[in-house]
DNA sequence: TTGATTGCAAAGCATTTGCATGCTA
DNA sequence: TAGCATGCAAATGCTTTGCAATCAA
């Protein structure tokens, strides 16, 4: 834990940086946010990280949530991430691995993950066609662990029961 | 090109089929979509679609291609494809190799390419964690051959210019 | 003081839905 | 004829923008 306010202190000091070198200001609205972000774990959508940051302080509006996670982002502290239900989830990105995403369509669940050997033949495949990757988006969509048992659970007790689906569409 | 309508007949008893086993009907308007749509081999948008399909007919409504764009998804002819700009393409399914994506960020170029190795190693991944995998998207997001090119030969001669950007948002 | 920031309300976009009318089986 | 299909307009859900008031530097 003691670890973890040293980890936040080196992102502030980053954020702070970026809202100088940029000629932007520092607000209390900006600090709470920033805040709530690096205390979550989670893959936090704007609504998410808007409904925790009113707990603390009810002044703060959607919209400023909205723009500062744009901010974060600038700043290199978070990471857009498409899950595939339409709306934009934020990550941790300083200091985080670059990692993939396996997401259950059943319960939402998000499971990440990381190859090496995927990540050499990207670049390898990319080079093939003389094409300079500067990012990459991986999703495995399934069905997770806890759903496959849930499922044949339920499948000897109701065999018509319907899956929750979180994720409502097909990506491709 | 005879081999061509030779697809499409394949083709369209596949749509017909469907049709009659979910207990829907054989419309006008469903027939110029679809001809449309596998007459095309890029990657359309709804809105794409119902442009061209307007030429042909013009009392097709916009609401009537996002339906059908939704049957022929469903019936295995195409399948959705999100590029990262926020809406939804589609692509020939039926017949055709499961494939991955490059994006270029600049001209909005997209390169189809597979590779084995790439998919046995995401099936090892997600063996792994106990995941059963059911479909999965890879996008690389980058400059292609062209623009690289280009941005090389606009450096030497005006050194400040921009790039056109036509996917907007970083994708996670 | 000056210009960035905020929050509200309104606008935007892609997509979906309600509903009266039109058509297929 | 029954009920699926259509197309318009209105609604939706997420996100962005306009703008007057507020606040940091």
């Amino acid at each position: 834990m003691a670890q973890k306010a040293e980890e936040f202190k080196k992102e502030k000091e980053i954020f702070l940086e970026h809202i100088q070198k940029s000629g932007l200001r520092r607000t209390a609205q900006r600090e709470t946010i920033l805040e709530v972000f690096l205390r979550t774990e989670e893959h936090l959508s704007s609504e998410d990280l808007y409904r925790i940051v009113r707990n603390e302080d009810p002044n703060v509006g959607q919209t400023t949530v909205y723009r500062t996670l744009k901010l974060l982002t600038e700043a290199g502290l978070a990471r857009e991430v498409r899950l595939g239900d339409g709306r934009t989830y934020y990550e941790h990105h300083f200091d985080h691995e670059h990692h993939d995403h396996m997401i259950c369509t059943e319960c939402g669940e998000v499971i990440e993950f990381f190859s090496q050997e995927i990540e050499e033949l990207q670049d390898a495949m990319a080079e093939k066609f003389g094409f300079k990757p500067t990012h990459h988006s991986l999703r495995i969509l399934g069905i997770c662990k806890n759903c496959k048992k849930k499922e044949k659970d339920l499948q000897s007790a109701a065999p018509g029961a319907q899956p929750r689906i979180r994720v409502k569409t097909t990506i491709g």
